[in-house]
DNA sequence: TAGCTAATTGCAATATTGTTGCATTTATCC
DNA sequence: GGATAAATGCAACAATATTGCAATTAGCTA
């Protein structure tokens, strides 16, 4: 919900523009990695204007508080689902509908984090990103 | 080695450019990801000129013959290791001394994989990336 | 080895994406 | 409602990426 991240933006002291309101809307209607300008230009076909360093910042800002993320092989931003595993970010992304679907699993973490300390390696973070088929697009 | 991704290319019946072995030289030497406009510069330095749209596709080239890989987190290339596992690739990228390396294991892509496969995704291929501290850099 | 040909590169122009400093506007606190 | 710090818009610019076409080159054949 946009309720939920507009909340926590203020329990962290930032504003609720209307301008956020509108790019958290986007970002929760579309369920598709967005870039900045794609997102410009889903605002302007409804007859709202934002002006493109505007929708930067605020996607920075997202990003920073855990409300959206990067996609890597895209670049474009989506919104965040909550029950991310700390520090491990793993989406599927459905090549045919463009879709992407975050989940967490402690397990697989668990597992890929180990690997890594096995060959000396530190791991502060983790991506990870599955293309291919969705459950729906798969059928047909 | 340079020459084991020459006989690559031209295996496929491209052609053993001069342009080519450099690109190539210059991401075996350096193992860190490097933007086009980057290589284009340790080419200059060495008085070696490359335009940067030649760069450009040569990346793409490469990328498509699975010999270089573009990384996800920073958007820069870097030579694949030989010994990736099919539709999987997996980099560790220290923050300290920005070395890449890339690792392969047949277990984690099937664990992941059949994490997807329960969710009723059809996984194509797969990219992961950690980031954090080699071991040489968490020492000191 | 020279000549032929398709593949590759360089160039120029342009499009797209991202950044910075500063004036103006707006959300929030009183 | 007014004060004030935060946020936005604007303009200019920087960096990155793409396209079409002319010039060059690698690899083949004679």
């Amino acid at each position: 919900m946009v309720q939920d991240s507009i909340r926590i933006l203020q329990a962290q002291g930032h504003k609720a523009t209307k301008p956020r309101k509108l790019v958290l809307e986007v970002l929760e209607e579309t369920e598709k990695p967005l870039s900045p300008y794609n997102i410009q230009e889903i605002l302007r076909a409804r007859g709202q204007y934002l002006n493109h360093v505007t929708i930067y910042r605020i996607l920075d800002l997202l990003c920073h508080l855990n409300l959206a993320h990067k996609m890597l092989s895209s670049g474009g931003f989506v919104k965040c689902s909550m029950d991310a595993v700390e520090g491990c970010h793993r989406f599927m992304v459905c090549q045919h509908c463009g879709a992407i679907q975050e989940f967490a699993d402690e397990g697989l973490c668990q597992g890929e984090n180990e690997f890594a300390r096995n060959l000396g390696f530190h791991t502060e973070y983790h991506l990870s990103e599955f293309s291919g088929l969705c459950s729906q697009c798969y059928r047909k």
